[in-house]
DNA sequence: GGTGCTTTTCCGTCTATCGGAAACTAGTTT
DNA sequence: AAACTAGTTTCCGATAGACGGAAAAGCACC
């Protein structure tokens, strides 16, 4: 009868999951057709899940094309899920003092399936600067706060990202190869932080730092990222200090102790 | 047989559904039992339809209590919804622009469901300042913003809000009674836009406009909010100017043509 | 008005879902 | 330490309900 790990799930639900999936990956609105292909799905089993989807509102079709959106409720929900909010609250004061005090646009990135994504930003003060925004996804590979995520893996879990992960190049200086890679988190691990030098943007570099939770586990990377005129030797191990600092700060509002205080 | 307006849903897929929004209503980790009852299933259902919630991350349970709260990809999917980020990219910079100007914070707010709900801002420069968040809801009748996005709906949905709709006072002058809410909504239509003067929190003043997609539909307002010390009528009635203009500027970038350019 | 493409509806088959019950786990009381 | 309580998870047989093929309805471009 063949169970494989799939423990017991139901096979509806899985697939109208699999169908926000999909129309989360292609962003714009898409065609029955092209959805029910892309699930590997018959029109018709598509055509009735979505009509359930669009019921609830996680869905929406559009009057004239008849395509297929994501919805509002998709928002709603996306934006009640408690552990992002915790970790904005614990971030937001000290993005803004350290984008003050860096001048620089300072992020909050979560990892989130093999991207890493921002949930929540502060701009820096120059006309030039990096503008982040709220929900975009950047490779693990080719970003500070990414190396820092990806070093918080298991040795397992890398492997498997090295393997499965498409390791585009985005700029000339990107490290795409699976042993450099392998090197560089080796040297995040043991230095606990990160720089990205125009390797996910021509022009741009970016410092990141690991978040910890209460049980120690790395659940976010704070970062800054400013124009490489800007950020040079001199300012750049500035900003590591500042970056590492903005860390621990964040971490200790999530209830993370680095050192236990004594008792009394 | 009787059909219903219910159409031909799937039901694991609508109770899967109704799992998801009781969990982002309750906002915190909530048990097996509390969550079954709330969407009136069986347990047993219940946990059958959150192990396949589970299985692909939108839904995740802590280790230890065992307690269900939604997951990482939940937001991932949220984020993607598309008509928000046209929204958010529409009006980020004209959100910057406005909080330079008026030195106070402002907001792009949409309405989900009977709440208005912050979908971008940009803070005042001043150290007191009112502090917006991504995510946040408010109620429609004590918002300036709410105000708008509810002016936008038909007579007949309104009525249906003022019903249904838990009217709470939040202070001493937020409006409650139907009546007065009416007559309040006849003036912004009149108006074209809207003030909320301590109606939400107290010291807190804000104005409206509402914003209008390529089809001349109103789906969202842009708002400025202050302490009222510096909202006195002097200032408001240039920031009414202002957050109509940005209001116009939103919908332009969104494609609404309030006066057709000429053809030559 | 025909042709090709996509979306929607219909319906009989049979599979995947349902819920009751039992097993398990953990925390609390006797 | 056993018994009790409350919540969570697994098991299983019956059948409600989901599935997909096929046909119908829309729509667009000749």
């Amino acid at each position: 009868m063949h169970r494989e790990p799939s423990g017991n799930r139901v096979q509806s639900v899985d697939r109208a999951l699999a169908l926000l999936e999909a129309l989360a990956e292609v962003g714009n609105a898409a065609g029955l057709v092209e959805l029910s292909e892309r699930v590997d799905l018959d029109a018709s089993t598509a055509h009735r899940l979505l009509q359930t989807l669009q019921a609830r509102g996680f869905v929406r079709q559009e009057e004239g094309t008849r395509r297929y959106s994501l919805g509002l409720r998709a928002f709603e929900v996306g934006n009640a899920v408690d552990f992002v909010n915790e970790l904005r609250h614990a971030s937001r004061p000290v993005l803004e003092t350290l984008a003050e005090r860096s001048q620089e646009t300072t992020n909050m990135v979560i990892r989130s399936g093999w991207k890493a994504s921002i949930i929540e930003y502060w701009p820096g003060q120059h006309f030039l600067r990096v503008q982040a925004e709220v929900g975009r996804v950047m490779p693990l590979h080719a970003t500070a706060s990414g190396k820092v995520l990806l070093a918080a893996c298991a040795p397992d879990e890398i492997e498997a990202f090295l393997r499965q992960g498409r390791l585009a190049a985005l700029t000339p200086r990107t490290v795409t190869s699976p042993d450099e890679i392998r090197q560089d988190q080796q040297w995040v691990r043991a230095h606990g932080y990160a720089v990205d030098d125009e390797e996910f943007e021509t022009g741009v570099r970016c410092v990141a730092a690991p978040v910890r939770n209460r049980d120690g586990r790395v659940v976010a990377a704070v970062s800054i990222s400013g124009p490489t005129v800007r950020m040079q030797s001199g300012e750049l191990n500035q900003y590591i200090q500042m970056v590492r600092r903005a860390g621990a700060d964040i971490s200790r509002n999530l209830g993370y102790e680095e050192a236990p205080a004594p008792v009394f």
